[in-house]
DNA sequence: AATAAAGTTGGGAGCGCTCCCAGATGCCCG
DNA sequence: CGGGCATCTGGGAGCGCTCCCAACTTTATT
């Protein structure tokens, strides 16, 4: 009984229509190749007719796979959504998952509870592959996944021998490039706002500070450099402390634009002015950095680039077996603006 | 075949383990009524003694429904999604749908393909609901999603007469407290600044102001209500026009927080101390309120309640054939702080 | 022109689950 | 102690699709 005209039409009305089979229609609609050019036009005229959509469950059911993957966050991620540096990840990644036909599933974990739920989500084979947010260096999540066979890329490291794929910004490279620039600029006395020392990232952007200092063929001291702990608050106390330590200092790095804007602060409450007594620079380039006074030179990410090099490192590991880990690192773009 | 243990149990090997049929262990797992204490309990045996997990395409694909629901939103919200607001929205909606065993999928709609993405989603049976995010007045996205019989329910109402599902907060209620708060703190020259005339929850705020202003026995005047669009720079720009119009102004009522934040700034430029000389309050207690110097009075949406009522709505509109549109008004709460 | 080698196509056999009905079982009452 | 009714339980019939192999066409080769 092929005649009913109710409800979804199915691949075996559409082949029907069309006059083909149902393995033809199945062919087209996946994009596969081995049909002729002009049954190919037949059957995508008999889908343009009666508006077939794919039953998505049908799919995974027969197909032993989800067609859907996790875009996992952790409740520090969710504060940050609203910054470009998340959701244009996000866009750049459902867009690049859309154009494979995979559903993207934007899973937020807070608790353990959630971290279980994921766990078992993933074990159920409801979702082929977990892309992750930033995780902490602490974080056993990937090694989890890992272990549990799914295929995971992360966004960032937890560490230098990440034995995980991952997907990070030069981060020694951009800070390099933003101290260097400051340098540049005639620059003598550049001060470093750092992250927490246990954040792999804090530690190479601290790194690229050094070498960039050493290339320039200045001393490195120690007393230049303030520890933060990438909030503006931190920035804050820390460009203070360098303030009274250091009076002399003309420039300095933060490595995050939060830290920045906190630097901004206490620079203005000292009545130093940026960029003409102290030059500021800062990293990631979030909406926060053109709103500044004044605006925020800054370290940008390829956000984009990031997105897309997840999705296909994920679909890789997703189609063949996982034989190695695949290690992206993607270039920064400085950004000038008026602050240094 | 069933001594195949390898892979993902299925629900058959369970009942073969428990000695009883597909039915019984289908029955046990949706928590269906009609079996015997002590066979339920056997087949609970069975299914944690296998880690069990219901295979979720095999269960959309037989039971005829995606047992999933949309969470849209558009490229505004995406801005706001690091606010309380939103992440709070999420959290509770996700929470409550979890509970039911729906999955919640997250979608992001900013251009039209995307707008037309989530039609064929839909219509493709890949959800069966659909929860809207904050829609525009002229966006006709929900009717089309009503014309197309999917369950919908949205936060906040383009109109006052608004034909689809909705919650919404009582912004009316919550402009007239706040605006009241001001009058018992002794302020006579109250302005206001709204949001565009043409966002309904505009027009509803800015009609509680005037309602609490009628109540006090206060003339309205026109020159103290200046026009936002909701963002702090609109804020910013409003406040500085009412100083010049009004420069015995004693407190502003603004409808967002971002707006606050910009008045705040343009007081502080104006030589003006909050709340000494002109009290302020917002709307919509966003994480951006207690930041401000001082931190902000404002209202505060229940946004946990309003994320379960969505869901509570959307499951009963997906139970039963639509019989009716409902409305569901939730009061908000004046947070009292250091501004008014 | 015959035969081999590609290139295409149809459709059977499930994927794991829910729905639903027939059959089995248990219980109460006369 | 048997009939009748309510309560449980088993399993057949799909849900719509992909996979895959056999069958059929077309084209190239000798």
């Amino acid at each position: 009984m092929l005649n009913r005209s109710s409800g979804t039409p199915t691949l075996e009305e559409v082949a029907a229509l069309a006059g083909v089979g149902r393995g033809t229609v199945s062919r087209v609609i996946n994009n596969a190749s081995g049909v002729r050019e002009s049954t190919r036009r037949a059957v995508q005229r008999a889908i343009d007719e009666l508006g077939y959509v794919p039953n998505l469950a049908a799919r995974s059911l027969a197909g032993q796979r989800a067609g859907a993957v996790a875009l996992v966050m952790t409740k520090t991620d969710w504060r940050l959504f609203g910054e470009p540096f998340f959701s244009e990840i996000v866009s750049a990644v459902g867009d690049a998952l859309d154009e494979r036909g995979v559903q993207l599933l934007l899973t937020l974990v807070r608790t353990d509870s959630e971290r279980q739920r994921l766990l078992e989500y993933v074990r159920g084979g409801r979702v082929d592959g977990v892309l992750l947010m930033s995780v902490s260096a602490e974080d056993r999540l990937p090694d989890m996944l890992a272990d549990a066979g799914v295929p995971t890329v992360l966004l960032g490291r937890r560490s230098g021998d990440e034995r995980v794929t991952y997907v990070d910004a030069d981060n020694v490279g951009g800070a390099r490039e933003a101290v260097g620039h400051l340098v540049r600029g005639g620059r003598t006395t550049i001060a470093a706002i750092t992250g927490p020392p246990e954040m792999y990232v804090a530690q190479c952007r601290l790194r690229g500070y050094r070498e960039a200092l050493r290339e320039a063929g200045f001393a490195e001291l120690p007393s230049l450099v303030a520890q933060g702990d990438f909030t503006e608050a931190s920035g804050r106390r820390a460009m203070t402390g360098l303030i009274e330590r250091h009076p002399e200092v003309d420039a300095v790095f933060a490595a995050s634009d939060s830290m920045a804007a906190g630097a901004l602060a206490a620079l203005h409450t000292a009545g130093r002015r940026v960029p003409k007594d102290v030059a500021v620079v800062g990293f990631d380039d979030f909406e926060l950095a053109e709103q500044t006074e004044p605006p925020l030179t800054t370290v940008r990410q390829p956000m984009e680039e990031i997105g897309r090099a997840m999705v296909r490192l994920l679909l890789e590991e997703m189609s063949s077996p996982k034989v190695a880990w695949h290690h992206v690192i993607l270039r920064t773009r400085l950004m000038v603006r008026g602050s240094g």
